[in-house]
DNA sequence: GATGAATGAGTGTTCATTCAT
DNA sequence: AATGAATGAACACTCATTCAT
């Protein structure tokens, strides 16, 4: 409303400058709460009361805001998944060099932007959250899987018209390269959490480890 | 009444005939509903009258045999999953043939046996499930994993030994099998239920494909 | 049937006969071990089946023998309770010497023989239990109290006649001693065992101080 | 409503009307309820459901304000047993007459603010719910009896202090009272609600009875 | 008569959701 | 719009009692 509402907090931004301006970021707040307390604790494992809390407002607003926990979860991944894992695809398309190192570098930085970001843990809620939650589901495959299918598929492709790759079936080898990085996701957030003796597992190494073994196979050359 | 009557179970004496029967049967019985049912609807979800009510009992007879939910669905996986492991590792000890071939039919073996079946959905669940259940979780991880990675260390270790495999870091290549494993469990019990139209992706024929990249890489030999 | 059993009961006694023996002994057997018990633990807090286990019999006979555990409760009262109290009476009534010593021997020999044994456990059961066993509560008073009270009132009325005690009013004086038996039962089945470290109350000598204060009064001669 | 309104909230801001004042009354209602409902019918035959009901509130609330039925009877006894006994011991302490007056007026009063309320109801509660909670017992023991009987011997005390009383046994005395104390709250609770028809018996001049009966003795003077 | 497997009504407690203020 | 006191449906687990064997 007023124009000269500048810092968060000045005297001289009236009282409704400041409510309007948190009722526009209350959504937000509340989603940002529900997905760490999601991560964190589970879907049902998360009281309602707690992501308010944590929002900073009380119990019956997020109610205002959301008709249901449910639905707040389903606003939590509509507004979070895309976001986070969207943003990689445009920056690979132009790449120069050998496809062996694109492959790893595209890897690497999914790892380092996304999966081992809380984006990561939001994979394993919708995986978990499936069976409650099958829209979901669904939703998390035609915009995120897919499109994370076909940029992996362009870049095999791209291996293979340039000659560095054999002719294989690319869909099944896309999803050779996807089932480490679910996998990967998966194991951040179920099992390390519970065995913290076997930290021992270093989700990068085994990524670029796995590219390595799919680019050069078990079997030595001589042999094949 | 039969003068020769001596052993316990004499078929003249079946006293113990129903009722005995069914308190051997019943563990087993509740153990499969209530593995079915996990499967189905997650664990939280899943009401422990409903188990019972799917084994043909009452809600008391479940506490009967096992003394809490949570304990239930410990015996679910130790009996499903843990036992299956056992068994599977000691028939691929005394296999002769190549590595290969060996690692392939490992790999659909135990498809057939435990990814294809209800106990596949176990491996879900315990991941969906780790956060309220941690020690679950670790105990999935102790004689689940566990077993399977060094079951697959051995085979693996065995194509280095026999001059058939690259001189790889095994563990890292185990995880490499395990992540594709995983994942076709995942898949199958969490997209797949969701998105019926995407039966396209074919879970054998994925992971005999994955372990085919694995043994022989993507880029050609000549190249490498 | 056959005569050649070689159990180890002496062989003459058939089978029958021995099932008879244990069949009459069964109720007694039964209301022992429920006696024990409902001390022990109260009624609500000992399953029927304890009761059946300790008589060494199995949860159904239990129920062969009495319709309920509010009817097995009746008959443990009904069966023990006179038996234990009635027994005292009549060797006090030809004692000889003076009557102080007469109260004094009276309730030291009370204290030995019923409050120091199960039987005071009774006292505190039939008590805590008055309001769901309203006519138990009234049986108590009718069998145990009353005849308690008329034994205690003739001891009191004989000190009087013989010129030993002032002229007070017997029944209230009466009260005055049994408050501190009753006291001692509940003390000794409710405080003590949830205060071991106040262990120092000695009941048998706060018996006999309370009879030596109620003999003598606080207030030295001189003054009254 | 009023201009001279001097309460804590101003009275242009009523916003808090019913509702604050019903969340500081909710815990002294049920704690009100509950000590009727639990001296009516004993503590484990109480369902919390009846005492939410008889505060006029449903199930939840109860839980809202104690976190379990237990604790919700612990908070009876702290609210209504030991804060009243805390406060009478006040009151006696700074008595001026004879200590034979003092003994009198100090059972009376107790017998008129505690005993005879349903308070003294709690009394025989706590002794017969002892083998299930014991640390209630203890707790009882502790902050009621405990503090009740270092006042009767400091009353004591002073009576021997100032020549009005012989040099007995303090400790052994103090039990004296007490039993009288326990048991005619035990008495009346358990007893005298299953045989109306022995309405005959006087708590309050049992008391003064007893305690005369302590002091001047049952034997006369000049015999002792 | 004796057994013990089976039952199911009953209860403490949680938590998403509502609504008076 | 925001609050938080109040609600009540839901659910794991117990145990007296039954009854087929």
């Amino acid at each position: 409303m007023s124009v000269v509402a500048v810092s968060p907090d000045t005297p001289e931004s009236p009282p409704t400058a400041r409510r309007e301006r948190r009722k526009e970021a209350r959504p937000g707040e509340l989603i940002q709460a529900a997905l760490e307390l999601f991560v964190e604790k589970g879907f049902s494992a998360t009281r309602s009361e707690e992501v308010a809390a944590r929002a900073g407002v009380s119990k019956g607003t997020l109610f205002l805001y959301f008709p249901s926990k449910e639905d707040l979860f389903r606003e939590v991944i509509r507004t979070r998944l895309a976001d986070h894992f969207l943003a990689m695809g445009q920056e690979l398309e132009d790449y120069q060099g050998p496809t062996e190192a694109l492959l790893r570098s595209g890897l690497q930085t999914w790892w380092e932007r996304i999966g081992n970001t809380p984006a990561g843990g939001l994979t394993k809620l919708v995986l978990s959250e499936s069976h409650n939650f099958p829209e979901i589901a669904a939703y998390y495959q035609t915009s995120v899987v897919q499109p994370g299918r076909e940029l992996l598929g362009r870049i095999l492709q791209r291996g293979i018209d340039r000659g560095e790759f054999r002719r294989v079936e690319v869909p099944q080898a896309v999803m050779s390269i996807v089932s480490a990085m679910v996998f990967v996701m998966t194991w951040r957030h179920s099992i390390v959490p519970c065995t913290p003796q076997d930290a021992s597992f270093d989700p990068l190494a085994f990524l670029l480890s796995h590219v390595d073994l799919l680019l050069h196979g078990l079997v030595p050359p001589a042999s094949s």
